[in-house]
DNA sequence: ATGAAAGCGCTAACAC
DNA sequence: GTGTTAGCGCTTTCAT
């Protein structure tokens, strides 16, 4: 491929002036333009990116730190930080951990050689004292909240919006309520969902809490583990609606009545609930994704706090 | 940050120095490397990317191009990816189109700018005619099958997988066959589905053929549709696990049995469909992902084909 | 084994 | 308006 100085010298200019054509500056006389831009086509010419993003110092790029791709949750964060990129015209890499903190830091490590302008952290595996120095370098912005004053923040208030639901159940009449969780204990929403349960219902029967959830498939699971019991919860809230549609199948292979036997509530407001008529929270993920993105273009260190919604279906009894 | 010059200086020693234990090249004195290695951890130093890139001319970066994240199907595709990309230390940069056919040449310029070593196309809509120009810059490799040499192609025969599902379906007594499509015809796979169909069926009866079906959610609207004409079909093809289990959960409330009123097969092996016990084409999505990521990096032209797994299981009937 | 120096392809300050 | 030139930060001959 040409390179910049090969095309002024065809065009009879400086490459300033071709430079100038290339960034659409003003001060450039039209017959010059057109002349440079002729050239440009006839050569079909592009300039080099890693060249001027050495010189500019920045990529226009930015990465997604996530666990997995594969799960309906994170793949919502991208998919709203994919429309907003799309749109402004950036580009973003994945940037999957399983978790591994190592390699969460290789990735931030991103921002220091100048590969990427900014991160956002959909999940992390580090403590914010190993992340934080990281924002020397680069904008980092995270999906849940964080006092940081270095972190941009586009989160849902997740405790809130737990107790909330917990408590609508309980208004609802259930004291016997179960819930699915993905991860272990040291995640983030996990902790908080304990937490909010806690609040509102008090101790936890340890068989009223199912762990590794994360597909329809894990639904049915924990059906089976929950419907058995010989005190049986009157009420299950799902975190996320693929596993709120196993236990819904699983219920229904049983002859259980929803909601009469059995109110279900998941989470994440996905197509799999809709025909089903589950309850739901929405806590608008693809949004949160896009406010991320603006965040972390804007190099903002605000903190955005993104609704949740409760959507009441029939699978909730009145 | 500093720059490869200053930790030449307070090293003593010259940038190529620094360069080659950067690099880890041998003829470089124990004391020299590890004089640099000091400077270089007290300075925090890390050599910039775009640097490196510009002069090597490579940047370990792919792309992949597919219409939308948010699905399935692509969704597996980009895991496969994933996995190998993190193996190998590959980034990798996610362009969707929305089949958008200009900014897919826009995300192929990326060869063509030195952005980008590969691109993996999942999904296109432009003409191999006018993707095939930028091989010249960079690998294309295409997860469907093309004789142009230029492109490499991890694929499934896929117009074979729906040739014998429908004769499998056949083969079981089924004549009222009816199946679900995502696009509209434009789409390979919709064209090889319908070919397939004729070829086993001969005329397709239009009203056996739902189009613009993802979701579960799309599977009710589409059972909706078929379970109540006059002739009803005695079995259907999904195009896809999710939709297959709409239509399974729209049928049971129905109360139609499964297999015996009604057969159901879906694609790609989903969590949703294990429970059900629904039978499923695997098509191996991550492992076609994996290969491609393997060709596009080795700079191959090589047609690989992946096989695809018929699993039965109780929602076919013996 | 080590260093000097020539680029890689581009932008922008400065001079005219 | 336009051109000259000095970098950006690095790798890699080519000497020594």
């Amino acid at each position: 491929m040409a390179n910049i100085d090969e095309i002024a010298k065809l065009a009879g200019v400086s490459v300033s002036t071709v430079s100038r054509v290339l960034n659409h500056h003003p001060y450039v006389s039209e017959s010059k333009r057109a002349a440079v831009q002729r050239v440009i086509d006839e050569m079909d010419y592009t300039p080099n990116r890693s060249a001027v993003d050495l010189i500019r110092k920045e990529t226009r790029s930015i990465g997604v730190i996530l666990p997995f791709n594969n799960n309906q949750a994170f793949d919502q964060l991208l998919h709203g930080v994919l429309s907003r990129s799309v749109e402004l015209d950036y580009s973003v890499m994945v940037l999957p951990t399983r978790y591994d903190a190592e390699k969460e830091l290789k990735y931030l490590n991103m921002l220091k050689n100048k590969r990427l302008d900014g991160i956002i952290i959909t999940s992390r595996s580090n403590t914010w004292d190993a992340i934080v120095p990281y924002t020397k370098y680069g904008t980092i912005v995270t999906c849940e909240l964080t006092d940081r004053p270095e972190i941009g923040c586009a989160y849902v208030d997740r405790y809130a919006s737990y107790v909330d639901t917990f408590q609508l159940l309980k208004d609802k009449g259930h004291s016997l309520v179960a819930f699915t969780i993905a991860r272990g204990e040291e995640s983030n929403s996990t902790q908080l969902t304990i937490k909010a349960y806690q609040q509102v219902f008090g101790d936890i029967p340890e068989e009223y809490l199912v762990r590794d959830c994360y597909s329809m498939d894990d639904g049915l699971r924990a059906a089976q583990e929950l419907l058995h019991l010989k005190v049986r919860p009157t009420a299950v809230y799902a975190n996320g609606d693929e596993v709120a549609a196993g236990i819904y199948q699983y219920a229904r292979s049983l002859q259980l009545r929803i909601p009469e036997d059995l109110a279900l509530i998941g989470q994440e407001n996905q197509p799999v609930g809709m025909g089903l008529h589950l309850s739901t929270v929405d806590h608008q993920l693809a949004k949160v994704g896009e406010k991320a993105f603006d965040l972390v273009i804007k190099n903002s260190r605000g903190k955005v706090e993104i609704p949740y919604h409760i959507l009441v279906r029939q699978s909730i009894n009145d």
